[in-house]
DNA sequence: CATCAGGGCCCTG
DNA sequence: CAGGGCCCTGAT
C-alpha cells in the first residue's frame, strides 16, 4: 500500500536567528495539537518533515540559544540533489514565517505587563510564538480530519491518508512522514478516499485538492497579500471552510491577533473553566470578557493560557480536562 | 441491541 | 438565518 520508505542520509545546516524573546520549545512543540506522525519533538530538539516546492525533506531542529540570546541550529536531510544555497534561503524564510521567528513579541508583553490572568503563563513561556508546521493546504488537511468528530478518529484519518498519500522518510534516526502535494489526490477519487475512513470529509479533501492543485497560485502568496476583510471572505470561500476553520486559519497560519468572532465548543469548555471555573458559560459572555481583558491581542493571549495548561498537563493530572480530551 | 454526539460545514427552504 | 444531514466510532 505505501510507498517505500525514503532515506535521507545528507544534511545541510543553516543557523536560525529568531527576535528575542524566543522560546523553542514554547514555539515548535504545541501540546494542545492532537499527535501527528509528522513531526516530534523533546527538549530542545524539534523534528518535522517539509515537502516544499515539490521536494521531501527532514528538518530537524536545535535549540543552541537561549530565551534571550536565541540561535537555533536548523539541519535540512534530503537525497539525491542537494537543495542550492537559493533554495536553502527560501526554506529558511518559510520557516520563519510560518513559526513567527522574526516577530518581536516585546510589544505584547508591555501591552499586558500587569494583567493577572496572563502572569503565570508569561513568566513559563516568556517567547513563546504562536506557529504552524504546515503550508495552507497542509493546514486545511489538518482542520478537515478534525471536524464533527473526536480526536481519536482524527488520528485515525491523518494515519490513514499518510500511508496513503504521504511519504515515511527516513532521518537521523526517526521515521516520519512527509506531506503529499494536491496533485496526488487528484489521481485518486472521492471514493478511494472515503475507503480511508474519511466519511464525507472525502468530498470536502477532494475538492480542496481540485483548488489548490488547479490553481496554485491563487493560494499561498498571492492570498497572504490580502486585506484582513478579503482574506477571511477569501478563506471561507474556500469549500469546507468555515467559522471554526477559518478562525485557526486567521490565527495559526496568518498570525492575525485581533481577530475572534466565533468560540468552538470545545474551546469555550475550556475557557469556561480557566476564566469563570465553571463547566459552560455563553459564548458571548466569554468573547466579550476576552476582548475586554485583551483587546488587539486577544488572540495571543488566550493562545498563551491554552498551551500553558496542555504543558502543565504533560506533568500533572487534570481529571476536568481528562474528561474534554477524548481519546 | 439501538441511539447519539463528537474540537463543523454545506445546503436547502 | 435556522435546521437537517452527513461518515464513522465509542459511549451510554
Amino acid at each position: 500500500m505505501n510507498k517505500l520508505t525514503r532515506k535521507l542520509d545528507s544534511v545541510v545546516k543553516r543557523t536560525l536567528n529568531p527576535i528575542a524573546p524566543f522560546s523553542f520549545d514554547g514555539t515548535f512543540y504545541k501540546p494542545s495539537h492532537f499527535p501527528i506522525g509528522d513531526k516530534d519533538f523533546e527538549t530542545d530538539i524539534y523534528w518535522q518533515t517539509l515537502n516544499y516546492q515539490d521536494q521531501i525533506y527532514g528538518l530537524k531542529f536545535l535549540n543552541v540559544g537561549s530565551v534571550e540570546v536565541p540561535k537555533v541550529d536548523m539541519s535540512i536531510y534530503y537525497n539525491r540533489t542537494e537543495p542550492d544555497s537559493e533554495t536553502i534561503q527560501k526554506i529558511s524564510n518559510e520557516i520563519e514565517l510560518r513559526f513567527n521567528l522574526r516577530e518581536n513579541l516585546e510589544p505584547f508583553y508591555e501591552g499586558l505587563i500587569n494583567d493577572d490572568v496572563l502572569r503565570d503563563a508569561f513568566s513559563r513561556w516568556r517567547g513563546m510564538h504562536v506557529s504552524t508546521a504546515y503550508s495552507l493546504y497542509e493546514f486545511l488537511v489538518v482542520t478537515t480530519v478534525l471536524q464533527n468528530t473526536v480526536v481519536r478518529r482524527s488520528v485515525q484519518m491523518m494515519q490513514n491518508l499518510f500511508s496513503r498519500f504521504g511519504t515515511l522518510i527516513h532521518y537521523d534516526n526517526k521515521e516520519l512522514f512527509a506531506f503529499w502535494v494536491p496533485e496526488e489526490i487528484l489521481l485518486s477519487s472521492e471514493d478511494e478516499l472515503r475507503e480511508l475512513k474519511v466519511g464525507y470529509r472525502a468530498k470536502t479533501l477532494y475538492r480542496q485538492a481540485l483548488e489548490f492543485g488547479h490553481n496554485k497560485l491563487a493560494y499561498q502568496e498571492n492570498i497572504e497579500s490580502l486585506e484582513k476583510a478579503d482574506l477571511r471572505k477569501k478563506l471561507l470561500s474556500i469549500y469546507g471552510v468555515g467559522p471554526a476553520t477559518v478562525q485557526y486559519l486567521l490565527f495559526e497560519v496568518f498570525k492575525n491577533y485581533d481577530d475572534i468572532e466565533h468560540l468552538p465548543p470545545w474551546e469555550q469548555k475550556i475557557f469556561s473553566k480557566i476564566l469563570y471555573d465553571e463547566e459552560l458559560v455563553e459564548p458571548e459572555k466569554i468573547l466579550s470578557e476576552i476582548d475586554r481583558r485583551w483587546g488587539k491581542w486577544k488572540m495571543l493571549a488566550i493562545h498563551y493560557l491554552f498551551e500553558d495548561l496542555f504543558w502543565l498537563r504533560k506533568n500533572r493530572d487534570i481529571p476536568w480536562l481528562e474528561k474534554l480530551i477524548r481519546l
